[in-house]
DNA sequence: CGGCATCCTTCAAGATACTG
DNA sequence: CAGTATCTTGAAGGATGCCG
């Protein structure tokens, strides 16, 4: 029962770091923000994660409030972790982590592939109103079995587990792989889905426009075609001080809910 | 030159860990966000760092882009680290984590201050416009020998280093503790100056107001009275969702008075 | 098989002392 | 003042075992 390492330091930043600042624990809070998991699900998130240290970062988060331990059954005696109240509300840091970490460079020799909670997290955090205008589209969205839906209107996007009772558009892939590379290497989605790993339906106009909306400064390598120039420094200083602050998400656009 | 650990996962969240993610990092940032500091001062800010573990952040915060070392002199051949640019975009990052920090429970046994440049990032970070009303006030502050310039207008709080020209009001503390108190303990002014700790000068009254514009849900204890009766509870569950805080219905701060 | 606990190795963190 | 060198402690990483 050693007590964990803690900053005695009574600012805010420290005590947070304190309760989420060990290695693992903000990852495995990103495997639980769209809802509750499963041991292994969670140690299928974080492959890498040698599984002694996934069960102690579970105990302690458990402690700190973050975290709740659920049993379901008895007809299945699984086990689920869900965050608690407290642990939701860590979501503004985990949005601002990947908002900076999106312009941040992929590691060398990467090997491993997006988890798809990552891979959906990204998109609520890479989200650009303003390339998004007056686009309104409620998207469903099926990646490896796992069901979302996407709802962007009035320059915002909500993202969730679940489905849509009436969605605009359909989108179908196989792994998370083929997402991300239809969003953050700019492959073209007619290319994929003549590929056959790719299913589409409705209006795909919009839906296309839709995987136009998150920039990342950091591209992907383009999964085939070498894909348009894109001027993005990889030196370690960012290049142009770009908007200075597009960080409040302030819009002034009214939300216009169509489509009857 | 041991390569650093990183994870390989592409997650934006799990890449900007990769940068900021080792034990103190953020701290490091933390203590450079008002500005550049010599070595001196960043262990001041960390005492409980050890000098190698702050070399060793400052080297990798460096070569990844975060710090930049500035060589002062030659007449003074004193060194300062100072943010890039893109080190300065964690602030939201750092402001995300001190705000929900600012509900975590205290370190049991906390003997460590607050460092300066802590105390004066929390209250950027747990500024709330709506006790704040529409105060309007430019104040000078003085904290142990640091200065720093506060401007709240529009329900927006700028905290700077630096001077105001014209301010409404001035404060000068000792040392952080003192306007910690002030601030999260609800010390009473009028107190604090008749210890002869602390000296205001001009409009007192809309200072006081600014005082009362962060709240804090984890209160500090009182200095000397035992202060009103604070229901939190220390359990690992937050126990009610949003604002239990009690505003304090002192809405005599509209004023706008001129000092010359 | 899912859900951990235990054992062992490796490497970062922590404390102290020391140098240009 | 601004760090580096050295040593010790302790957490992370990996494998395996156990139990319902």
């Amino acid at each position: 029962m050693s007590k964990k390492r803690l900053f005695d330091d009574p600012c805010g930043i420290a005590r947070a770091l304190n309760a989420v600042g060990e290695r693992w624990a903000l990852l495995v809070v990103r495997e639980l923000v769209f809802g509750p998991k499963r041991y292994s699900d969670l140690h299928r998130g974080l492959p890498q994660m040698s599984q002694n240290v996934l069960a102690q970062r579970l105990r302690e988060l458990e402690a700190d409030g973050l975290v709740r331990r659920r049993r379901l059954g008895p007809p299945a005696p699984a086990a689920v972790y869900e965050l608690t109240e407290r642990g939701q509300e860590l979501e503004p840091v985990l949005r601002a982590l990947a908002h900076w970490g999106s312009r941040a460079p992929l590691p060398e020799d990467g090997a491993a592939e997006l988890s798809v909670d990552a891979l959906l997290f990204a998109l609520r955090a890479t989200f650009d109103p303003a390339l998004a205008g007056e686009l309104s589209l409620r998207c469903q969205l099926d990646v490896a079995g796992d069901r979302f839906r996407i709802t962007v209107a009035g320059g915002r996007l909500e993202l969730d587990r679940g489905e849509h009772a009436e969605p605009d558009a359909l989108l179908t892939v196989p792994e998370a792989a083929t997402l991300r590379d239809l969003v953050f290497a700019g492959a073209a989605l007619h290319d994929a889905v003549e590929r056959a790993d790719t299913e589409v339906a409705g209006d795909t106009a919009r839906l296309a426009a839709l995987l136009r909306c998150f920039p990342a400064a950091v591209r992907y390598p383009a999964p085939q075609d070498p894909g348009p120039p894109d001027p993005v420094s990889p030196g370690p200083v960012s290049p142009s001080p770009e908007s200075p602050n597009a960080e409040h998400p302030d819009p002034a656009v009214s939300a216009r809910s169509r489509r009857g």
